[in-house]
DNA sequence: TTGGAGTGTCAACAAGGCTGACGTATGATC
DNA sequence: GATCATACGTCAGCCTTGTTGACACTCCAA
């Protein structure tokens, strides 16, 4: 695994861009722009007593409207009891509407108030602005290995989830 | 690559890769890639009783031997007080060695241990392997890709401490 | 009627952020 | 030599967000 010459080849192919200095800037380049990447929408947070976990939630509900509980809990990757916690605070405050299924009564259904839209969208836009300058930056050749590399680097039933959002509705 | 009929145009440049529903995208694969990307060493530092708090710390002592408390502050971007407890425990375990300066007797100097740099090597390989995986799969066009846009998504500063452990230890 | 699934809630706890305050060396400066 | 600034450590207390475990309720299906 580790330690071979410093040009590694196989079967002719180049892969001096699989060196472990190489893996090793890619991992620091994923901590530090990750930490970019939630700046501004923390900075929104901090002044509403909000943290990351609510915005997740808001980004969520608001990508699936009438989304389950359970579908969320999936999505998020938490338990039901630390979910509960961001969600109850949102309803209390009238950004989250919890409604009964109609057609299985025991799910709730989620979906954001008007207030919850308006803080959704403010949200989105500081993190859309830094991705979009990004983008602008990179060019679109970049963005799409970016895009490739990051899909590859999901877990599978995180890909399926990821690809769901993406697909269902354009 | 140019010209269809919904495109957006400016300055005649495509700019399709900029649409509110591609960033969102963008967004959410930063979220599910960025689960995956921690999911490895979180498994084994569960076992440990450490955090990621403790990964980030080993991390960046091995990647930049006797650096300063002060210097590695910056570079994680956290209080000292949070870095304090971390590192006392690492200490306090034998994983992480801290040595007085000796130009300037009130800094400490840290030092990865025999046993640190195993846990920094089990934690790191994890995580590479994941990578590299990732990496092989999209190719090496990709990757560059993906590296511009994450370099363009960094705040400044971070952009020059990234750089820093880039070029200072090639 | 009974079992199970989906949901909500209570309690307790831990990691790991934060602020504020204080102490102690050491270095630099007047 | 006295004074101020810097680097570091630490105590205390608070918050968010994750975890387990236990329990109750509603509804669906067998």
């Amino acid at each position: 695994m580790s330690g071979s010459g410093t040009t590694q080849r196989l079967g002719g192919e180049n892969l001096l861009f699989l060196t472990e200095e190489q893996l090793r800037q890619g991992i620091e380049a994923m901590f530090f722009a990750y930490r970019g990447f939630t700046a501004d929408p923390d900075r929104i947070l901090a002044d509403l007593a909000y943290g990351r976990a609510h915005h997740r939630a808001i980004h969520f509900i608001n990508r699936a409207p009438g989304t389950t509980v359970t579908n969320l809990l999936d999505i998020l990757g938490v338990t039901k009891q630390s979910l509960n916690r961001v969600l109850r605070t949102l309803i209390a405050d009238g950004l989250v509407e919890s409604r009964i299924g109609t057609l299985d009564k025991r799910e709730r259904h989620l979906y954001l108030t008007d207030d919850g839209r308006e803080l959704e969208g403010r949200l989105s836009d500081a993190q859309r602005a830094r991705l979009r300058a990004a983008f602008r930056e990179a060019g679109p050749e970049a963005v799409a290995g970016f895009r490739q590399v990051l899909e590859a680097m999901m877990d599978p039933e995180m890909r399926r989830a990821h690809a769901k959002l993406r697909d269902g509705r354009t």
